[in-house]
DNA sequence: GGGACCGGGCTCTGCCATAAAT
DNA sequence: ATTTATGGCAGAGCCCGGTCCC
């Protein structure tokens, strides 16, 4: 009850109020000794119990009050309501104690207001659930401000599970597959549902990738895994269905060796592993039915997939009007499938590469499609170099 | 100088359905 | 019976620069 001793260091009087109607909600700003830099936060009339709030005396009253502690938070009840309404019958809360713990960790108002507003039952934790979270997620980020971002990003990861246990279960987990705690801290920031996920669940999805692995006559499933991982932060937050018919579809599709399958899914193909399996079917559909109208065979299409697997990541529309617009600009079939890293770069970029090029009538016959697929700063190199010749 | 290859950085929630708990 | 916890889904890229080798 470490945040406990804070409150009652604060120097307000901790009086035992029942709930109260809004208007009694505006309690000074006190500053916590322990918040450094010291924000103000907002003292709920409690005494530092966990879940302290109201008892249900008469649900319509109580309901009301809980409606008005919320409105003076700045919460938007319709969402509330909209969202998770269960939460507005319980008859303990702890909206008030909730605000404080967040305000004092850097979370302004809104913040606040906004997290409360998109996942409602966060107030449903007590002040010993949030500190001994918080102090799970703190060792892996450096700083509140990382956390209090991500919460303002996405309520839900934080807040869906009440099990601590669980997650201090997947820090070690996840810690024990040699994830660097760099990869960690990637992984939570990027994906914090994966924290979320029952241990079994994410036991689950590194049991798969080791099959897979093994079954395609990889020796080190271990590092399979962290490779697959450290390049796919979002595959622990798929399914294995999902995940699993992906790979089965690049084997059937794709026809690779078990040695070149297992290098692609550890390398460049690890990212297209999450997409949906219709997603990507239908992508590879239309990068096939795009080379094929263009003279190219099926071979070509199986080439370019394997040399640069992202290319399904791009949506249909986008990849025909990629195509469309480097044609235009005198690029041909033949040059995007042996390098098709160029549709990595946006069609705006392109354009506006393309102009400068045929302003200054680069031959890309001769000179090849290389100075596309470059950063601006080698591009402007190039350019540079060019216009001295 | 410059091409080829590669890895890295940024980044992803909000909703629904259902099982489990109360 | 209702609420809570959990699993799963749709959605859909772009850019930079290090290093090696010629």
């Amino acid at each position: 009850m470490i945040f406990s001793m804070e409150l009652m260091s604060c120097t307000i009087p901790l009086l035992h109020f029942a709930r109260r109607p809004a208007v009694l909600c505006r309690w000074p700003l006190v500053q916590l000794s322990s918040c450094q830099p010291c924000r103000p936060c907002t003292l709920s009339p409690k005494d530092g119990h966990q879940d302290s709030g109201r008892k249900e005396l008469g649900s319509e009253n109580q309901n009301r009050s809980l409606l008005e502690s919320l409105v003076m938070l700045g919460v938007d009840v319709k969402m509330v309501q909209r969202r998770q309404p269960g939460v507005l019958k319980r008859s303990f809360t702890n909206e008030q104690g909730l605000a404080s713990f967040l305000q004092c960790k850097g979370a302004s108002r809104e913040v606040v207001a906004s997290i409360i507003s998109r996942f409602p039952r966060a107030i449903s934790r007590s002040e010993e659930h949030l500190q001994e979270r918080w102090q799970l997620w703190r060792q892996i980020f450096l700083s509140d401000g990382e956390i209090v971002n991500i919460l303002a990003r996405s309520p839900e990861s934080f807040f869906r599970s009440s099990d601590n246990s669980n997650l201090e279960r997947n820090i070690i987990f996840l810690g024990s597959l040699g994830l660097s705690s760099k990869d960690l801290c990637r992984l939570l920031t990027t994906a914090p549902r994966t924290f979320s996920n029952s241990l079994e669940l994410n036991r689950q999805m590194v049991e798969l990738l080791k099959d897979v692995c093994l079954s395609l006559g990889g020796n080190d499933p271990e590092h399979f895994v962290k490779a697959v991982l450290s390049r796919n932060l979002y595959i622990l937050i798929r399914s294995t269905k999902r995940i699993k018919a992906n790979i089965e579809f690049l084997q059937n599709t794709l026809a690779l060796s078990n040695g070149k399958l297992l290098e692609l899914l550890q390398g460049q193909g690890a990212v297209i592993l999450s997409l949906s399996n219709g997603y990507l079917m239908k992508n590879f559909k239309g990068i096939q039915q795009k080379l094929l109208s263009h003279g190219c065979g099926k071979d070509d299409v199986k080439k370019l997939v394997t040399k640069y697997p992202p290319v399904l990541y791009i949506s249909q529309e986008n990849l025909k009007d990629k195509i469309n617009c480097l044609q235009k600009g005198g690029v041909s079939m033949t040059q995007i499938i042996k390098k098709p890293k160029v549709l990595e770069f946006s069609i705006k970029n392109l354009t506006k590469r393309l102009q400068i090029l045929k302003d200054i009538g680069y031959d890309f016959q001769k000179n090849g499609i290389g100075i596309l697929d470059s950063s601006q700063r080698r591009f402007d190199a190039k350019l540079q170099r060019l216009s001295v010749e």
